[in-house]
DNA sequence: CAAGCGTGGAA
DNA sequence: TTTCCAAGCTT
């Protein structure tokens, strides 16, 4: 393609702004964080919605927010309780970033979300779109926030055939969105480029019908829309076999660690778990691990409790899990601590970690 | 740039 | 059952 906006200038851009504007006007839907134009809230709910669906976020913006009201609320507040507000969420260096980034918007611009583009993507985890979307939502500026909602619906209404996943598409989308974003209502124009992504213009099946904009797109015009956008795919997960143990000291204490600062579920805590090469000998290698990398004694349960297989993005972990039981003055000096059940709640847990307790621990103190 | 980083739902 | 995600950012 050697000129991928050639059908920009066939955009009646006054028409354009006025048919998305007004249809996300009447269709927008109700959302918690659309009740205010409050830039620390618009901030929180674009930070919760990367990569993960409204529906999904409605509770926990909800009670992040409830939590954490303000700025100033979330800068004081120690990790522990942000990560657990964020359980289950995913994608946990997000809170972390955003901490991090609160923390700076206090100590430099005196608890004020800056309004600039080079200044508040200077902030953690305030990438292209989510300055673009702060700075249109929250502060009315003509800023693009291009989303993989916009790349959709642009490619369509523009007929781009770009790659949409290669990272040096989004530039081209963010010039077709600079021609043509409304300058007296940019919040809505981005708001609706999205909603109607969401609802209208989806990835396959979109409802062309039911558009606002239809009489300006390129794709419906020539009947591809359902060819559009490319997208190319993904590698497929990586599996490892994994061995956990859920210890239990005399006192009824169960034995956790925490993961580290960086990587994979940075600081959540976890049951002790191991990669292990082959399945069958998962038990033997636990034994010896908890000896190598805790300095802990422990005895285990012959055979596997239960089997849990956890998928991620880009790994699959397939778990078994063992019960026993260790000597708590063996504890000393480990990166272990020993927890009731009653004080694991505080702890943020991954979702593999949440059901190896559910399986097993939690089932075995109610009897 | 490509890879790493979570999870629950929909097709 | 398998694939593909969904309002991306960091390294």
């Amino acid at each position: 393609m050697e000129e991928p906006l050639k059908h920009l200038q066939t955009i009646n851009r006054e028409e354009f702004q006025n048919d998305l504007i007004s249809w996300f006007s009447r269709e927008q839907r109700d959302l918690p964080w659309r009740k205010d134009q409050d830039p620390y809230k618009v901030w929180v709910s674009e930070i919760m919605l990367q990569q993960t669906r409204v529906d999904t976020v409605i509770p926990y913006f909800n009670r992040f927010i409830d939590k954490f009201p303000t700025i100033d609320a979330l800068a004081s507040a120690d990790e522990e309780d942000v990560l657990k507000a964020w359980e289950g969420l995913g994608y946990y260096s997000r809170v972390r970033n955003l901490q991090t980034a609160v923390k700076e918007v206090n100590e430099k611009y005196e608890g004020i979300v800056p309004d600039t583009p080079k200044e508040i993507s200077s902030l953690k985890g305030v990438g292209p779109y989510t300055a673009g979307a702060i700075l249109s939502i929250a502060y009315s500026k003509p800023e693009p926030a291009v989303d993989g909602n916009v790349m959709r619906v642009f490619s369509r209404i523009l007929s781009i055939w770009l790659d949409i996943a290669k990272p040096s598409s989004r530039k081209v989308f963010e010039e077709a969105v600079r021609e043509l974003i409304s300058k007296e209502n940019p919040s809505f124009f981005n708001q609706a480029l999205m909603e109607l992504g969401a609802l209208i213009c989806t990835p396959t099946s979109p409802s062309c019908l039911l558009c606002p904009v239809r009489e300006h797109c390129q794709a419906f015009e020539e009947g591809v829309q359902t060819e559009l956008p490319i997208k190319s795919k993904k590698k497929s997960a990586r599996k490892l076999n994994m061995a956990a143990a859920v210890l239990f000291t005399e006192d009824d204490r169960v034995l956790i660690h925490k993961r580290p600062g960086k990587g994979l579920l940075a600081n959540l805590w976890e049951f002790p778990n191991f990669e292990v090469g082959n399945a069958s000998s998962g038990r033997k290698q636990l034994l010896q691990l908890m000896e190598e990398e805790y300095g802990v004694d422990c005895s285990l349960k012959a055979g596997v409790v239960t089997k849990i297989q956890h998928i991620f993005s880009h790994i699959v972990w397939d778990i078994e899990v063992y019960v026993g039981s260790v000597y708590s003055n063996t504890l000393e000096g480990s990166e272990l601590i020993a927890v009731t059940p009653f004080e694991m709640e505080k702890y943020a847990f991954p979702v593999s970690h949440q059901k190896i307790w559910k399986e097993t621990g939690a089932g075995i103190l109610q009897k």
